[in-house]
DNA sequence: ACTTTTGTTAACCATTTGGTTAAATTATAT
DNA sequence: ATATAATTTAACCAAATGGTTAACAAAAGT
């Protein structure tokens, strides 16, 4: 035995119920007192695993955006065609939400809040390298195998179709009257429709 | 003189001063305290006009609402023809997001944070009329003038479109290096940009 | 003139909150 | 066994925060 002590170690269960709270509540709207009795600990056990709410936040925070970013950074280095890139990015991404639906917002919030923390914590080392799919548009692009766009939009584009059903999804089930059910499927189909939205617009012949 | 008493009225100065603390930092992150100082008056006087704080932030959060959905309301009824109100919508809305950038990102965060309080405050009578985009949609699917997609999907990518280089900003203009001028400019684009990539993906001819 | 209503303030209060301390308990090593 | 280090807890604390009170000033009725 190594250093597993109980079924999860406190470390651990501190982690989880911190991660559910400052996703439910954001930095400012986290209580410790929340976070303490979700672990099932005493709030000062908090403080001793780590030393403030920040440093706290800072770890789930991390923990959060390395479950996202490694899988999305190898699709975007990869040698994949184009379209074949998108529909993989789009797939991955899709079902990586759908695990957990409220990280998005959770992100967009806090990166917003402390663009500079955000941009220290989070791309110190890991900014992913998106060099070889602008590369590969702007070739698409003179190769006259897609319409011209500068590969900003492209990426806006499609970055924005694969979010935002998450972020808005409390007026998008209201005005178009879906249930979880049904937004779970429409979600599914985005897999493939964003794609193949995608390809239409800017696909030569 | 009917009632305006200084240059700006106090309940006035307290609702800018409401909004820009609200926006900044949401509703729990908020201080009456730096709302009151803003507004340059005592903490006491917030609540002679605003009971209290969840009164305050409903009040400020309709009032934003309001400068945003009547307008989209309105091109969402209007008589336009499908890519005409297409492109209504987007440089209505990117322009009035251009007008106050950190908007969407905190009505976002407040929708998910309190959908049913949204749900009663915004569309208890103004619930956007989105029965005539629809029937448009449907109706340019059948006589095939667009390739068939469903209304929500397409009104999902549209909005996404708009609005996510505002709520990822900071995303955005890191991995894709521009400075705000060139962000600001960028959207200026997308206004005509996201119409167009939409008709070149479902317009059939 | 004077009474009532509206607007405004300083001081105060109760609660919440992040954080600390010192002591107790449990594991680990010698 | 015993000393040492790692965990865990209850009790506490100072600061911050939303909200209240009582008194006062200014308008508006009468």
């Amino acid at each position: 035995m190594v250093k597993t002590k109980k079924d999860t170690s406190t470390e651990e269960r501190i982690l989880n119920a911190a991660r559910e709270v400052f996703i439910e509540h954001g930095l400012a709207g986290a209580r410790m007192q929340e976070i303490a009795d979700k672990a099932g600990i005493n709030k000062a056990l908090l403080h001793y695993y780590f030393r403030n709410k920040e440093k706290l936040f800072e770890t789930v925070f991390i923990e959060t955006m390395q479950a996202f970013l490694p899988k999305i950074n190898s699709i975007f280095s990869s040698d994949l065609e184009l379209f074949e890139k998108i529909e993989a990015f789009c797939g991955e991404y899709i079902d990586k939400i759908l695990e957990n639906p409220f990280i998005p917002l959770f992100v967009l919030h806090e990166m917003n809040k402390q663009p500079d923390e955000f941009v220290k914590n989070m791309w110190g080392g890991k900014k992913p390298n998106i060099k070889i799919l602008v590369g590969q548009i702007e070739e698409a692009v003179h190769k006259k195998q897609i319409r011209p766009i500068h590969p900003a939009h492209l990426m806006m584009n499609i970055m924005g179709m694969c979010i935002f059903p998450f972020v808005g999804r409390p007026l998008v089930q209201l005005i178009m009257n879906v249930n979880d059910r049904q937004f779970t499927q429409m979600m599914q189909e985005r897999k493939k429709l964003i794609p193949e939205f995608v390809r239409l617009s800017i696909q030569i012949k």
